[in-house]
DNA sequence: TGGCTATTTGGCCATAATGCCAAACAGGTC
DNA sequence: GACCTGTTTGGCATTATGGCCAAATAGCCA
């Protein structure tokens, strides 16, 4: 049952855990609106250049976004923009987490 | 920019990262066909009880799943079935991967 | 070449995740 | 009560992750 799914499972995982860091998915949302360089990315972020560097890699390593070098430079896009597409329902887990919270803070 | 949205990035990504492991992922999309218990669970991914236990737990702390205790089993269900949507997306990444890989060994 | 900017890589440390075993806990039955 | 089954929790070793600093690398310009 699971282990014939094993490695199909395996590549879906590494996706997810490559997005699953909020400066990661502040870097997809701002790639979102077109690219943007590491210096630009950096500065929002407001880490070290190379923790933010290192964001990057393990966005491209995972085949989220692509990079591109001019000059000095380099630009990062995302290459599937379906991803963002899924925080509707991962704000949907949100939004029942609260109500449940709400739930228990109301007496019934 | 990045700490403003830091609170709901965060958010998302605990959702993410709870997502983010093969042996959960096959337990989401078993839930997907209904609710499990945790031994049913547990044959089909072949680990020890504890480590399918806290799987589940991990899952229910994102509040991507729900328990509820029957007799002395406990019954998992997802708790929000547009997880699975995701998928599709998460596809496309690995295809263009391979694409990506097929045409470094083609010579153009 | 030297100097400047942009980016990546290596090293290090602190922290978190994974998985097993053993122990605790809960429900059911006798 | 004792006993069995199912589940969770604690502990522990191993490994992975995140962040910074410092060093290396790459591109541009004089």
């Amino acid at each position: 049952m699971y282990h014939k799914r094993k490695t199909i499972l395996d590549a879906r995982a590494k996706v997810l855990k490559a997005m699953a860091h909020p400066s990661r998915l502040f870097i997809l949302e701002e790639l979102e609106q077109g690219e943007r360089c590491v210096c630009d990315l950096t500065e929002m972020i407001g880490a070290d250049v190379s923790t933010v560097s290192k964001h990057l890699s393990v966005l491209k390593q995972a085949g989220i976004v692509i990079d591109d070098k001019r000059g000095n430079q380099v630009f990062y896009q995302l290459r599937v923009p379906c991803i963002l597409n899924f925080f509707d329902c991962v704000e949907s887990v949100l939004s029942e987490q609260a109500k449940a919270q709400a739930s228990c803070l109301t007496p019934s």
